[in-house]
DNA sequence: CTCTTTGCAAAAGTTTTGCACGCTC
DNA sequence: GAGCGTGCAAAACTTTTGCAAAGAG
């Protein structure tokens, strides 16, 4: 991801705000910042870490009413890893997965699959469960990492 | 899942405690018990209230340590589900897959299928990553609940 | 100028740790 | 009987909340 795509997600992140009633201030934007411009997901720690190297950082309760703004708008995601999760993300759209390096931290977003799709529907017939979400994360080792 | 499984889940990790040499104690058996027969995954808190019911029932750290030793044995997973996480229940083997009730909780377990392990090796391809593991749970409604 | 949002500090909640005693093998 | 495992209580962390003051629209 080059810098004009953080741009313009940070962009689409303040409309977001806008629309929704509310104000795009300092402590919002550093947040969002450092989110959004994230390589490997970030735990609501690192982030207020991260921030102290800022002017003026937000406090650390103001990290945490921001990600709770952004969960409740559907940008941010959370990661989970097999050990140790609540680590965040800018939300990925779509019939799309992540691909986390357990090296490096690394992510990258990977395209979902109808044979992933046929599967569900599978389980849908044989469990008569409604299936509404699914949660598929691939970890392994990156290029740069083996 | 009838009693005897739960029974025979039991002895198995009673096993594997002594093969590790792990002594079986009271506090871990009962931790092991609530685990083993809940149809529902449990976070470490919910395991510990449970316990109090039980005559001498274990402290919080031992309930603690209890989940430590049995995540190092391999024999419980965490469950992430997309708001919160860190629900605990027994282990599956396999490839096989979670499907939990996202109205009463109810966990079943399911077969993953080679459409899901081909998609895992053309990401693999596509991406030079080498994946090492794989987490996919799926959320819905039960027959009950709708 | 209004009213949302902030920082601070306290509180609540969760998880980890040290240590003397107890229980498993 | 040896030494692992326990409960207890304190400590370390993380997250949430109340409130007066600051700042966005």
């Amino acid at each position: 991801m080059t810098a004009p795509d953080y741009d313009q997600r940070i962009e689409h992140w303040k409309t977001a705000l806008h629309q929704n009633g509310y104000r795009v201030t300092q402590p919002r934007l550093q947040v969002i910042r450092i989110l959004a411009e994230s390589e490997i997901p970030l735990t609501p720690q690192e982030i207020y870490q991260l921030s102290l190297g800022l002017d003026s950082p937000p406090g650390i309760a103001s990290v945490y009413r921001t990600l709770e703004m952004l969960d409740d708008l559907g940008l941010i995601q959370q990661i989970h890893q097999p050990s140790g999760c609540h680590a965040i993300c800018p939300a990925v759209e779509g019939h799309k997965h992540l691909l986390i390096c357990t090296s490096c931290g690394q992510m990258r977003v990977v395209e979902g699959n109808e044979a992933v799709s046929e599967y569900i529907r599978m389980i849908e017939e044989q469990t008569g469960y409604q299936v509404e979400e699914h949660l598929l994360q691939l970890f392994g080792i990156c290029q740069n990492c083996s």
